[in-house]
DNA sequence: TTTTCTAATTGATATTTATCAATAATAGCG
DNA sequence: CGCTATTATTGATAAATATCAATTAGAAAA
C-alpha cells in the first residue's frame, strides 16, 4: 500500500522544500502555507504504481527522488512509454483544467522513489489568484508541448536508426563518452518505439561500424561525428 | 504580400468578434478594448506563408476564416503536417511562455484565410491581470497535449491500416457516412505520416473489402463496425 | 547450489512501408 | 482548345521493422 505523510502545516523544512518546486515558488508564504495543507508525500517502492490510465483525476505529482514511468497502454494490450519522469519533474497537472478528466497515463515507479502530491482542485483555486503561478504553469505545459512536438518528429520523420542514434547522441551529451544505460534496454527501446530485437540490433550495427563499444549497459561512443550522422543531423 | 487591417479602436463589430475568441472571452471590456489595439487582422491567399519554422516569435494567431496548415521540416527537407488548423482553432499560443522563442512550425495556408493576429507580449501583460484568461489559456494548451498524446499513441501503437480507418471512422462520425475528403489526398496521407502510394493502397484495400467506396474524394462508408475493428478498435 | 525467471541476443521469416518508375486523370493556363 | 503541371493510382522492388523461435546469460529465488 503506498505510505501517505501529512505535511504538518508550519512544518518549514516541507515547505522550504515546497518552495523549490518551480510550479510552487512564485507563491507568497500565505498562499504556499495554506496550498501546503494540500499537499502529501507518497513514498514508492520499485514498481508501484501510482495510479492507472482510465483512473479518475484528483491530484497532479511532483517528484523529490527516483524515477517514475508515465505510459500508455493501446487496447492490444501495448505499453508505450511517454516519458520517464526523474527529479524535479512535475507530471499530470495539465489535466487540472479539464473538469472531471481521467488520467490518460499510468504512472508506476521504476525505482523506490518520493514524490509530493498536490491536490489539483486546491490548486487550481489557488491559481486564480496567483498569475504569476499561472505563468510558471504555463511555461512547463509549453515545455510540454514542444517536448511532444519533437517526438512526434522523431517518430514520423526519422528512421529507427535515426532514433537510437539520437537517444545516444543525447546520453553522450549529458553524461560524458563512457555511460551506463540507466534503464533496461527494452524499456529504451519501448521509449524509441521499436522492438528489443530491432534496438539490439541497432546498437550491434552501430559497434559494427566501430561507430561505439556495448558491454552490457555500458556504452563507449568513439566517433562522435559518425554517431551525429547516424542520427539523421545533415551537417 | 500580407495585407495588415487595424482594427479601429471601438470597432465594436470587431470587438464583438473577439469576444467570441474562446482565449478573449473571459476579458472585461477595458482589457478587451485594450488588447484589440494589439490585434490585427490579415488575410492570405491559398499558399501564402504566414511564417516559417525558426522565424523570431512575436505573436499568435486565430482562424476566423479558411484553413491553415501547420508543418514541420526536418533536416532530410521532408514534410510533416502536425495541424490543420480551421475556422475558431489558435495556434502558436503556448510559446509565449517561453522568452526569445521561435517559431516550432511554418504555417501556410491551403484556403483563402483570414485571421487574427494577437501580439504575444501585450497579451502575455494582460494574462497577470487576468487568471479567468490564464485558465481559458491553460485549458486550451491542456486539449493540446492531449491531442499531442494521442498522436504519438498512433504513430508507435497503430499501423498505417489503423490510422487510415480511424481517420476515416473520425470523418464519418463528424460528417456523416458519406462525405468528401477536403484536403488532397496526400495532405492526409502526410497527416497520417504516410507515403501517398501506401495510402492510396490502403484506401483501395478497404474498399475492395466492401467497407466503404472511393471516388475521387467521395467517400460512402458501408460497413462502420467493421472499419472500427480496422482502426484497431477491439471492442 | 540448483532452479527458475527474465532480459538480451541472434537467426529465419513475414509484414509493413517506402521508393522508384510508369501511367492515368485532372485542373489550370496560355 | 491543347499544353503543362499537379495529383492520384498502380506495379515492381527494396528497405525497415516486427514476429516467432531458439539460445544465452544473469539475476533472483528456492
Amino acid at each position: 500500500m503506498l505510505k501517505h505523510t501529512n505535511l504538518l502545516q508550519g512544518d518549514l523544512n516541507k515547505e522550504e522544500s515546497l518552495h523549490r518546486i518551480p510550479l510552487l515558488s512564485k507563491l507568497n508564504p500565505t498562499q504556499l502555507s495554506n496550498i501546503s495543507q494540500h499537499i502529501t508525500t507518497i513514498n514508492l517502492q520499485e514498481g508501484e504504481t501510482l495510479f492507472n490510465q482510465g483512473d479518475d483525476y484528483h491530484s497532479f505529482y511532483t517528484v523529490t527522488m527516483g524515477l517514475i514511468k508515465l505510459y500508455r497502454h493501446s487496447a492490444s494490450g501495448q505499453e508505450k512509454i511517454i516519458e520517464l519522469a526523474g527529479c524535479g519533474k512535475t507530471f499530470a497537472e495539465a489535466l487540472m483544467f479539464n473538469e472531471g478528466s481521467t488520467y490518460p497515463v499510468t504512472a508506476t515507479a521504476t525505482q523506490n522513489s518520493t514524490l509530493f502530491k498536490i491536490n489539483a482542485i486546491h490548486f487550481r483555486n489557488l491559481l486564480l489568484k496567483s498569475p504569476e503561478t499561472c505563468m510558471a504553469v504555463m511555461s512547463d505545459m509549453s515545455y510540454r508541448l514542444h517536448a511532444l512536438l519533437k517526438e512526434i518528429d522523431n517518430l514520423s520523420l526519422l528512421t529507427g536508426r535515426n532514433r537510437v542514434s539520437m537517444f545516444l547522441l543525447d546520453q553522450a551529451l549529458t553524461k560524458g563518452n563512457t555511460f551506463i544505460l540507466e534503464i533496461p534496454k527494452n524499456a529504451i527501446a519501448n521509449k524509441l518505439s521499436l522492438k528489443p530485437e530491432t534496438f539490439s540490433r541497432l546498437l550491434k550495427e552501430l559497434s559494427t561500424k566501430k561507430i561505439l563499444t556495448v558491454n552490457d549497459s555500458l556504452i563507449e561512443v568513439l566517433d562522435l561525428q559518425l554517431l551525429r550522422q547516424m542520427a539523421g543531423i545533415t551537417n
